[in-house]
DNA sequence: CGGTATCCGTACGGATACTG
DNA sequence: CAGTATCCGTACGGATACCG
């Protein structure tokens, strides 16, 4: 095995493809959400505002299939169905949560930077 | 000013918009590319590997808008333009290292647990 | 050299309604 | 409750060719 598997900046790297899945739309905030525990379907419906049931179920389940996050089923009536981050997904929540931190501390100066900006262009 | 201004968790929050940007496909391999100083349109293509001339126009006018590089102009012939980070951009540089260095950590891992997923279904 | 212009395909996300 | 099914629009990225 080689010492520098992996490098994003290669075309044809495969953890070029895995940056993307964790850097897509839903991913960081479904993480973020899970991050003290479990939550269910409906939870997590609620915990990330503004995602349709569809996507919420396509992002889990290739979040599921990447091994990012566990899907427990129990036979109950009516059925529950919990989600929670894998160890592999628990390893993710430093380094997404510190993009999600630098997001919400700088916003302010992103909006301020376009206005700029947009007012000499 | 509120204590916490800025909540991606909110859907109509802009910090929400902001994640998305930092989170799409080139930004972090753009970001990366610079974190070492100043480079040239045909280097960052060469340092990036698979963007096409469009695409990396269209992404470095956004990340200068948002003030996160900022573009130098030189009067020569030919022509030279210099790309660099700005301070708000280098701020960036290290959350956004710490993904990617997980990406490339851990792509094994998730390939891993897809093949194991796939022979499962 | 450092881009633009043009055209194109699709894949992603969304809305709504329905089901085991 | 926890999803699926269906349909839809577009926006994004890509390929190629051309320009100041």
């Amino acid at each position: 095995m080689e010492s520098i598997p992996f490098d994003v900046m290669d075309p044809d790297c495969p953890s070029r493809v895995v940056l993307q899945r964790i850097g897509d739309k839903w991913t960081p905030l479904i993480v973020h959400a899970l991050k003290d525990g479990t939550l269910r379907f409906s939870e997590l419906r609620v915990a990330v505002g503004g995602i349709t049931p569809k996507v919420l179920t396509q992002t889990l389940r290739t979040l599921e299939r990447d091994g990012l996050v566990e899907r427990t089923v129990f036979a109950e009536v009516p059925v529950r169905v919990e989600y929670r981050l894998t160890a592999l997904g628990e390893s993710l929540l430093g380094p997404l949560d510190a993009v999600r931190a630098w997001a919400e501390s700088h916003a302010g100066n992103i909006l301020q930077a376009r206005d700029a900006f947009d007012a000499t262009v």
